[in-house]
DNA sequence: GCTCGAAAATGAACATTGTTCAAGACGAAT
DNA sequence: ATTCGTCTTGAACAATGTTCATTTTCGAGC
């Protein structure tokens, strides 16, 4: 056998072991909230000792973001899924695909907006720059709402709206504090986003 | 001295030393975040005990909560600040007011939404209800702008107007994922009101 | 097949930090 | 001054993130 086949039955192994790993750590997230996830149950849930944590991950941000970073992608690639055909259905889809996920997902998202770096140090700029792509995902539609706009201005505006969108969900969400009864988000969301087009000069149909 | 100045006596060195810890607390969330609060750094800037913080509070949590039940107090008393003479002035008013707040207790802000029990211990009910009324300070004005809604439609799209001006601060004011340049925050915030307020059906000076 | 060496895995020890509690200090009433 | 209850203290403990010297693993070269 090569070098090439020795080092990729390695490396599936340690890939496999990886992803066991992190989706141990993301149910955990997912089940019992950010803040009870501890590097002991981990390593035991998987298998392994804690050092092997850390030769993976550097340290327990880096097993944290490594599931906020695959968080990121679902939700991107859920919203992405979203049918592009009509601007309008969109849009509601888009926000209703927010509300799914978040839903589905709560202490996953938490974890994403929620999840602090320790010290000072930086927040990783890959997971940066998806979750500002996801959050312009409603620029394209705009774009196609709001032909005579300013693209710059509607860039702004697909972001400001995404970020309505997630502060209504998020709160809406939080059972703690209702800000709009859970049960009957998923239509205030709807008519939320439709008001907010009509006062964009977006009627229906038109 | 009867027994009530004895005990106001101690009551008052007690009350000055709750009140100094609760000041160094906030101090710390403020300037270096929630995360980076200790007990020990807490207890030695006051020059006191662990022990002490301890029978002030309970415990960590209650320290922490102690801090978001009057920054909560303190954003509530800028909203209730903010003119209710005329109610379109008053919404601006109101997003104003909170990204004000938002702009200078960045920290404390996040401190009050993103503080997560440990284990599964309930979120204290008056910190719950002082934030519900806060939310639901755009309530009367938007009553005034919109006579002829059912009441119950306006509590509620009140709760979701604040739920989204409230996103769109905290996403915008969150310097690692800016999807709102905070200089232009002020601006595009007053910009999201009135589109909103025009998809409602309320026109400008009627 | 054996040996060697680099890479990985291990987990005990350590560092940090929240929490407890037995002992002591303090102060008010008598 | 004595007594008694309350408050304070900080050492000890517990939980948890982190390190690193040692051991194990496994493939490469012979």
């Amino acid at each position: 056998m090569n070098i090439v086949q020795d080092e990729s039955r390695r490396d599936r192994k340690k890939l496999q072991r990886r992803a066991l790993l992190i989706e141990i750590a993301r149910r955990s997230i997912a089940t019992k909230g950010l803040r009870s996830l501890k590097v002991r149950d981990v390593s035991e849930a998987a298998g392994c000792s804690i050092g092997s944590v850390y030769n993976e991950f550097g340290d327990f941000d880096g097993l944290i973001l490594t599931v906020n970073r695959e968080t990121v992608q679902a939700l991107t690639a859920r919203l992405k899924a979203v049918p592009a055909d009509d601007p309008l259905r969109q849009l509601h889809g888009l926000a209703d695909a927010y509300l799914g996920f978040a839903t589905e997902h709560a202490n996953l998202l938490r974890s994403l907006f929620e999840h602090r770096m320790e010290d000072d140090r930086p927040f990783p700029e890959d997971i940066l720059a998806m979750v500002m792509d996801a959050f312009a995902l409603m620029h394209a539609p705009l774009v196609r709402l709001l032909p005579d706009r300013d693209p710059h201005d509607v860039a702004l505006l697909s972001r400001m709206m995404f970020s309505a969108v997630h502060g209504i969900i998020s709160l809406g969400l939080e059972e703690r504090m209702v800000a709009v009864p859970p049960e009957q988000l998923r239509e205030r969301l709807a008519q939320f986003v439709d008001t907010h087009l009509a006062g964009l000069g977006v009627t229906r149909g038109a």
